[in-house]
RNA sequence: UGCCCGAUGGUGUAAUGGUAGCACAAACGACUCUGACUCGUUUUGUCUAGGUUCGAGUCCUAGUCGGGCAGCCA
């Protein structure tokens, strides 16, 4: 933010802790005492970028650390090398640190760079165990991967108590064998092999022997059971690919539901927090867990309703075709849903953690209104956004009583927030721009802005009066002609005199010029994932760009600031293309417009 | 037709057997050198049917509707 800016008020309202169903039973586990910190995690696969979606996630389970004196770590869940890239780990990593920067980096677990699960000796147990260590240059987020060594041990182990075999049937007959929803399956021929030839087999899938799909790991829990997930789920299967971050050592790697609760107990995560779909693999990720004589408390797992937010998508999958497809200019173009698309286009960090913190956490599949969104936004903007004068569309207004060179010297207010807001100067020149829209020759009902032989107020300058327009041959509006009424400045005489409409303007020889691009909602409908084609109900018209005429002072935007265009909306100097020479600005949102809604 | 989960105004959510509340949205009004902000007023709700109870949004039973689960994805 700005330099010059006074201490402002960021926040609008102090908001109380939220309470939901996953705090409740984190406060119940705590007044029982039951762990001696409370340790969450947020484990993204590396396979896209984060949306608004996984904002909800992050912020339930930092909040969770926060509101508990805990830490919440940054895991990647990174057991399908196929898909990943490190790409993907940086964006998330920047990512996560901008949305709880300020509010829960204290919570934020690391671990030592290139750090491994330790082994250690519990209660007379063998175990082993990764402790966090808070970011620094010294440090990195928790991946999955480093814990295949430890996790080709528990499988082995899984083996050597009967629990786990290697199945050789093909990736087809496994799913034939699995049965359907409602009709068990059958077991696997290779079932019942000992416990010497699974211990051989493993070692040697390991070793690299066998081809891609020839061979599993198979959990040997209920080929009939009702819940699919408990039918011999596999654990592991041969890829013989490198992996992004553990290099060319394996050629097996481990999968989720196998990965996943033992790289929480690794950590000695307590709430392992994930959404609704995850709920029929509770049993089995309770079940490996249990079946391991594990020494130090396990953790459980619960889960929550994913954020659907009206007009925009929230599956990694979609987004990356917008972005394969050239529908938008990449994962951060400003219209995405993404996080570094919302940071793009000049969402608040705090704004974005009202939004999802706002919605709440429960089990229903619901469906937020784009308003609560926009509300947050505004919220946040208002308070902390500097206000300026800058004409979209433009069309030149001459004060015919002012002479060519004169200058009327003029105060604006820079946040009308503010206790004590602040002042800068403007100058009032004979020839101004005014907004297109803030004239009209033939004006609607109840229009309070300039039309001929009306009067309407200079923000932050003087009452003017139409007298005259001048139109080229073709008959379009070339130029306004006015005269200004200089006693109706601040200070002077008439300065309390009343108009209906003040409007913004830009004095046409101290402006900039700027690229300022306009964005609307991406999609036209709002539940573009329920469409057929979600590709065609994309918004044609969700960026339009102009040339836009800003005040001079708006050459000195920085990057990461926000201003208010007044009457306009909110904008923010795009991160990737402007520069002082050539500004660009992205619009954030606009402001509320009860008058076009009429 | 198997299993799991859910259902409170237009939307999202609170009420943990005891006055159905909050936010957003909408409508109207006040204020205004931003048709913004702010402020005020108003409208709208416990899926259905039974049961337990002095008392049920909350507990029980059945139904209805919605969501999830059959990747060697996560």
């Amino acid at each position: 933010m700005s330099a010059e800016n006074p201490a402002r008020s960021d926040a609008p309202a102090p908001t109380p802790a939220p309470t939901d169903f996953i705090r409740d039973l984190v406060a119940q586990d705590v007044a029982a005492q039951r762990y001696p910190q409370i340790v969450t995690r947020f484990p993204p696969e590396p396979n896209g970028y984060l949306h608004i979606g996984h904002a909800k996630s992050i912020c339930l389970n930092f909040g969770l650390a926060r509101e508990n004196q805990g830490r919440c770590h940054l895991r990647f869940d990174d057991t399908n090398p196929v898909k990943e890239d490190v790409e993907y780990v940086e964006a998330i990593a920047a990512d996560v640190r901008w949305l709880v920067a300020g509010w829960a980096d204290h919570c934020l677990g690391y671990k030592p760079k290139g750090a491994h699960p330790a082994a250690q000796t519990v209660a007379g147990k063998n175990d082993f165990y990764l402790a966090s260590v808070a970011p620094s240059d010294a440090a990195e987020p928790f991946f999955a991967s480093d814990y295949f060594e430890a996790l080709y041990g528990y499988a082995v182990e899984l083996i050597k108590r009967g629990l786990a075999y290697v199945c050789d049937l093909s990736p087809e007959d496994t799913d034939a064998y699995r049965g359907s929803p409602d009709k068990p399956g059958r077991n696997s021929p290779f079932r019942d092999r000992s416990v010497a030839e699974n211990l051989d087999l493993f070692a040697r899938m390991r070793a690299g022997e066998f081809p891609n799909g020839a061979r599993s790991l198979r959990a040997k829990i209920d080929m009939a059971s009702p819940n699919i997930w408990l039918r011999d789920p596999l654990l592991y299967r041969i890829r013989h690919v490198p992996h992004h971050h553990a290099g060319d050592k394996w050629c097996i790697y481990p999968l989720y539901d196998f990965a996943h609760c033992l790289s929480d107990y690794l950590e000695g995560i307590t709430h392992s927090v994930c959404t609704l779909e995850f709920e029929v693999h509770r049993p089995l990720y309770d079940w490996i867990l249990g079946s391991l004589d594990l020494p130090r408390p396990l953790p459980h797992q619960y889960e929550f309703a994913k954020l659907n937010l009206a007009y925009t998508l929230v599956s990694k999958r979609k987004l990356l075709a917008l972005v394969n497809g050239k529908v938008v200019a990449g994962w951060d173009d400003p219209r995405m849903p993404t996080i570094s698309g919302l940071r793009r286009r000049g969402i608040p960090a705090p704004a974005l953690r009202d939004f999802v913190t706002g919605v709440g956490v429960t089990k229903f599949d619901s469906l937020t209104e784009a308003a609560v969104f926009e509300n947050c936004v505004r919220n946040h903007l208002n308070g902390a956004a500097q206000r300026r004068l800058a004409v979209l569309k433009p069309i030149k207004l001459v004060l015919t009583n002012l002479a060519p060179g004169e200058t009327v010297a003029c105060t604006a207010t820079n946040n009308p927030q503010d206790e004590n807001p602040t002042t800068r100067p403007l100058a009032l020149t004979r020839e101004v721009y005014i907004e297109a829209d803030d004239f009209a020759e033939v004006p609607p009902p109840k229009y309070f802005r300039l039309k001929p032989g009306g009067e309407v107020r200079l923000k932050y300058a003087c009452i003017i009066k139409c007298e005259e327009l001048v139109k080229d041959a073709a008959g379009a509006l070339v130029e306004i002609r006015c005269t200004a009424d200089l006693t109706t400045r601040t200070g002077q005489p008439n300065a309390d005199r009343k108009v209906k409409g003040t409007i913004h303007w830009v004095s046409a020889t101290q402006c900039v010029d700027a690229e300022v691009r306009l964005y609307d909602r991406l999609f036209t409908v709002p539940e573009p994932a329920a469409e057929e084609d979600f590709l065609k109900v994309v918004n044609p018209k969700s960026l339009e760009t102009v040339t836009a005429k800003l005040e001079a002072s708006l050459a000195s935007a920085q990057v990461g600031e926000s201003f208010q265009f007044e009457r306009l909306g909110y904008f923010t100097p795009d991160a990737k293309d402007h520069s002082a020479a050539k500004p660009v600005f992205n619009r954030t949102i606009t402001l509320k417009d009860t008058w076009a809604k009429a």
